[in-house]
DNA sequence: TTTACAAAGTGTCACACTTACACTTTGCGA
DNA sequence: TCGCAAAGTGTAAGTGTGACACTTTGTAAA
C-alpha cells in the first residue's frame, strides 16, 4: 500500500489521554498480594505507591498495552487478564501530591485522563522483579496491609477485588497463582484470601475432589514438622472445562 | 477562585477521543428488546443501526455522560446504570460504512475513539421516544432480531447481555424493566428471555415467593380470555435486601 | 346457555449439595 | 520417646433442585 507518514508516526505516538493499569494478583502460599510501585518524587516526599500503568500508544489496542506494562514489569508473557473497567472522573488525578508528581514526570500533566484498569493473576514465584520505564521499584504488599494508593487506584484495587470475589464464585482460581504442585491447604489459604472468610476444610476438601478440579500426585511433602501433605495438581482438562462452563453453586 | 478562560472553555468542549454508548434494554412483557437508533446518511445507503451514544465533554464524568445519553433519548432520569467495559481496539472505527458516516459528522472522523459502555434497564412504557442531537429516530428491536450493528456496537451488545445474565444470577433484576404490577408469569418470561432458555413454572414460583421478592395483590387481571392472573409487586425491602447481598443459589 | 379454549395455579418425591462437627495419623525435632 | 503441628478422614440432618400432570377459571364463540 502506499506509505502513509501520518500513521506511521502515530503508532509511536503516546495518547497522552489514555492509560492503563493493572492489578496484578500474586499468592505466596499464605497470603494474596499486589503488585505496586513506588512512585519516587525528587525530594523527601512521603512515598506513595501506586498501581503499575502507562499511557497507551495511540496505535495500540487497550490489552496489549495491558499486557506491555504487565511484561515490562514481571518479564511474564502469556498471562491472565481480564478488564476490571474504566475509570474516568475528571478529579481523578487532583490530589495535591498526585499533580506534583504528574508535572515532574507527564508532557501534558492537567490533561484529563481515563484509565482503563485490568486485572491478572500471576505465580508469585515466576515473577522477576525488573525495572522498568516506568517503575522503579516494584514490591509485593499484602492486600489488607494496603489502604492508601495515589490517584484513584485504591478504588481500582477495591474494584479488582470485588470482580475477583465474583469469578471465584462461578470459575475456578488459582492455576495463574499458585505453583504446580500444591496442597489442598495451600489452594484452600488461597481461596480464603480472596473470599475473606474461612473454609471449612472437610467441606472444601471434598467439593475439590468431587469436581476433580486437582489430581494427587505421588509427592508429599518432606521435612515439615508435621505430618507432611500430599501434593496435588489441576487436572488441566476439568479446570478449562469448568472455566468454559462455570458451576452454578460455589456456596461453602 | 480566578477566572480561567482555558477551563472554561474545557468545560463545553467535547473530548473527540471519548465516547460513550448505551445497551439500553427494555422489555414489554413478551420479549426483551433493545433501544438503537438508526443512522441516516444522507443517500440512500442500507440503513445501519448503532447504540445510542455520544462523545464526552472534556469536563464530563463517564456516567454522567451516559445518563445524558440516556435521559436526551428516553427522558429517563433516574435509571439503573452500569458499566459494561472500555472498547477501544484501534479498528473500531474501521469498516468502510462507518468511516463514511464518520467523515459526514465527526469534526475528526479519522480520530482514534476509546467507547465506554453502559448497560441499563428501563420500563419500556415508561419511555417517551424523543429526538435528540444525536439520533433522528429510535426504534426497541426484539434482541434476538439484532445480528448487526454498525462499529463494534454488536460486539458492545453480546458483552452486556453476558454481564445482565451473569447479574441475574445473583441479584433480582426486573424492577427496572417491569412496570408496577405484573404477575408471575410475566415476570417468569422476563427471566426466560434474559437467561434464553425456558424455566419450570412450578419452581420459578416456588422460588420467588420462597425468597419474598414479590408480593400477591389483591388485584388480578381483567378481560383476558382465560384465567385471571394475580397481579404481584414486588416487595422492596427484599428486594434491595437481595441486591445488597447476593444469592449464591440460584439455578433453577 | 353451553362449550371450548387458553393460561393460571397447585404438590410431591427423589436426589444432590450444604453444613456442622471431632478425632486419629504422621513425621520431625527436641 | 514424647510432644507438636498440621494432615487427613466420615456422617447425619437439613435444605434446595428438578422433574412431572391435572384442575381451575373467566372469556368468547357457538
Amino acid at each position: 500500500m502506499s506509505l502513509n507518514n501520518m500513521s506511521s508516526k502515530n503508532n509511536l505516538e503516546l495518547n497522552p489521554r489514555i492509560s492503563v493499569d493493572c492489578v496484578i494478583f500474586g499468592f505466596d502460599l499464605n497470603q494474596l498480594k499486589v503488585l505496586v510501585i513506588e512512585r519516587s518524587i525528587s525530594d523527601s516526599d512521603k512515598q506513595i505507591l501506586t498501581l503499575p500503568g502507562d499511557l497507551i500508544y495511540e496505535a495500540e489496542n487497550l490489552e496489549i498495552a495491558a499486557a506491555r506494562v504487565l511484561c515490562e514489569l514481571t518479564g511474564l508473557e502469556t498471562i491472565f487478564l481480564e478488564q476490571v473497567g474504566a475509570f474516568g472522573d475528571t478529579d481523578r488525578l487532583n490530589k495535591e501530591a498526585d499533580k506534583k508528581w504528574l508535572r515532574a514526570v507527564r508532557e501534558e500533566p492537567e490533561a484529563r485522563v481515563i484509565t482503563i484498569a485490568y486485572f491478572s493473576l500471576v505465580n508469585i514465584h515466576e515473577y522477576a522483579p525488573q525495572a522498568s520505564s516506568f517503575a522503579k521499584s516494584a514490591a509485593w504488599i499484602p492486600l489488607n496491609e494496603i489502604d492508601e494508593l495515589a490517584f484513584d487506584h485504591f478504588d481500582i484495587l477495591q474494584t479488582a477485588l470485588k470482580k475477583l470475589k465474583n469469578k471465584i464464585r462461578i470459575q475456578p482460581v488459582g492455576f495463574n497463582l499458585l505453583p504446580e504442585k500444591f496442597t489442598l491447604s495451600q489452594l484452600q489459604k488461597l481461596y480464603e484470601a480472596i473470599l475473606g472468610r474461612e473454609l471449612d476444610k472437610r467441606n472444601f476438601r471434598r467439593k475439590m475432589l468431587k469436581l476433580q478440579l486437582v489430581e494427587m500426585l505421588e509427592e508429599r511433602q518432606e521435612k515439615v514438622p508435621h505430618k507432611p501433605s500430599q501434593y496435588f495438581k489441576f487436572n488441566e482438562t476439568n479446570y478449562n472445562k469448568l472455566i468454559e462452563n462455570g458451576f452454578d453453586n460455589f456456596g461453602f
